[in-house]
DNA sequence: CTGCCCATGTAAATCGTTACATGATTAC
DNA sequence: GTAATCATGTAACGATTTACATGGGCAG
């Protein structure tokens, strides 16, 4: 249910073509929730029947996109749905899977796999990072529009759920680094124990 | 396609019934992958036909369970996976979701979302506390099985990789909260703000 | 005029959840 | 005897991915 609501939400701060809403969950909103154009396009189509959006035809664009906006009644759904309690997804990492069988695998090929976690999570980190400076500064589109919506005094709080959100993102990232950095250690010091071993022998 | 091989891990640990699997999954396992009796059955029927596990009628149970094994293919198969790279799967939060569009919302109201994100993670964390516990006293029925396929050289490394799985675990459920209680801090603070420029006025 | 990005989709397959059915065993 | 747990499923639905189709505009 969500990517219903992370659209409502989307088109609560500016009105969008489906094309510009596949673009931001692939980039902008995707990193809190990702989906395809073909999984949007649809939802667009029942999101519209539902009457919580409205598609206008936009005949100033030369091809013929429609222009998707928040109804009230969809505002309404929207405010609901991230007001009440959040039901969290089960445990599902497939990283974490394949750790744990790795005991059968050599100790140069875990540290790999932990370098490419180590990776992974470093251009996260640095996608996240760039996302939040654009918020602070003006140059985020969305966020403008969603503030030019509210009164001065609520702009902090518009832009304090924002970085928050991005904040326990960055968070999350530095520990999954600090996280390999750290097994990869205990690693190497279990390899070097080993040999050590060896060598007594 | 993850399951598929976490069954297998567990097979490859000792041969179970597929009730014991499932069990597991809801508990053991699913810290790491968690999955239902009605996906785990179906599994269990194609990983047969694979000739990945093979099925023994127990004669001694009572009720006409099949104790599954992995056979040499499937580990070999298994051992191809985990040791692949890892293609992470896209982020996708609700609760960050939540979150970014709960700036039209009472800040009491988003408090109370993130002192819930609180409560969450404290029982993921003492879940996943005393499953990581269970793993270094001898306790852990799976891990003995898993243990006792090794030469004692190995049992470190077999050890090694479930204490990193669980810590990270760990690790992250601590962030968590860590995050959350500084998000409610940041909340006060402008909440505080707002007072006393309305007390001002 | 060729190749690339813009833009909007459909269809099929895969993965996971929800709801339901059934019968046996065990604890009280 | 009755409720809980053991044990094995099936069916329908929902969510997501993959693959494919199509046509316009634009840069070289």
């Amino acid at each position: 249910m969500s990517l219903r609501y992370a659209i409502l939400g989307f088109l609560g701060s500016t009105p969008g073509t489906g094309y510009m809403i596949a673009r931001e969950f692939a980039q902008g909103a995707g990193a809190f929730w990702s989906a395809l154009p073909s999984q949007i396009y649809p939802e667009l189509r029942e999101l519209e029947q539902l009457g919580w959006i409205s598609g206008e035809q936009d005949d100033s664009d030369r091809l013929g996109r429609r222009l998707f906006r928040l109804t009230p009644v969809g505002a309404t759904a929207l405010q609901a749905w991230v007001e009440a309690p959040t039901d969290y997804p089960p445990e599902r990492d497939p990283e974490r899977v394949k750790l744990i069988f790795l005991d059968r695998s050599d100790p140069d090929l875990i540290r790999h796999h932990l370098e490419s976690h180590i990776a992974h999570h470093r251009e996260k980190l640095a996608t996240w990072q760039s996302m939040r400076a654009a918020m602070t500064d003006g140059s985020h589109r969305q966020m403008a529009a969603r503030l030019a919506q509210r009164p001065k005094r609520e702009h902090d709080l518009v832009l304090l759920t924002k970085l928050l959100a991005y904040d326990g993102n960055i968070a999350r990232a530095e520990l999954e680094i600090a996280w390999a950095e750290g097994a990869i250690a205990r690693l190497e010091v279990l390899c070097e124990r080993q040999v050590s071993k060896v060598e007594q022998v």
